[in-house]
DNA sequence: CCTTTCTGTTAGTTATTACTAACTATCATG
DNA sequence: CATGATAGTTAGTAATAACTAACAGAAAGG
């Protein structure tokens, strides 16, 4: 099976929301993303059944091995996407836009050559 | 309502064929994009109600302006783009398959951006 | 002319991914 | 302890976009 799109950016989220605070929930997940609480609920039970994350007793969310490297994947995907488009004198706004949409579709080869270019 | 993904490539691939051909019907579409008769039988149909095609009796499609105007938004997008990622050094097939995925999803201003670096 | 092939359509299915409504469970607080 | 807010789940729905099975009509070839 391969990973869906809104699966990477449920991950990447959840690094980032575990960068910011110490412990990392449903709804946080929910609020940061604008979704609804079922969707997220459906969402982590599916990642959770996957191997993706584990969800302890409390609903503290962690992110298991393997869903750590794809999180990490994406999450430098943005960074790097994100600081080239604003090079190109792209608002920052636009060039954040783009990066997230982006950065689950191009191939690792373009990737890290964009990211050379940096 | 704003044009789907979907529809942009369905589009692309009529005014790429219409290049090719004199004319253009379903069977075509649906051979050049790899898809069921049915899929591309429905597509059409829906992007002909929408005003973006018209269809003869012959079944032969046309592009309308609307439609055409896509075609070419996102034509020039394909070309652009891949000619880009060769340029950074990605080898043609990789460089049209992320052309083909980027193409729809990136903003005017950093498709602009990445023109004028050409 | 009949049979086969090509083209297109209808109908129903599937996957992905979001939603709302409504429920349960927990927890804090007056 | 009762009340109300917070968190999470269950169940059902919707849109997008592909699929197969089965059929209808037209064209072509023996």
């Amino acid at each position: 099976m391969t990973i869906q799109e809104s699966a990477e950016m449920y991950l990447e989220t959840i690094l980032i929301l575990s960068k910011e605070k110490d412990s990392v929930r449903s709804i946080d997940v929910a609020k940061k993303m604008n979704f609804s609480k079922p969707s997220v609920s459906r969402a982590m039970k599916n990642l959770s059944s996957n191997g993706y994350i584990s969800i302890n007793d409390n609903g503290n969310i962690s992110l298991l091995p393997e869903g750590e490297k794809i999180a990490k994947k994406i999450y430098e995907r943005h960074e790097v996407l994100t600081a080239y488009f604003i090079k190109l004198g792209i608002p920052e706004k636009t060039a954040e836009d783009d990066a997230c949409r982006v950065e689950h579709v191009i191939s690792d080869e373009t990737f890290d050559a964009i990211k050379k270019l940096l």
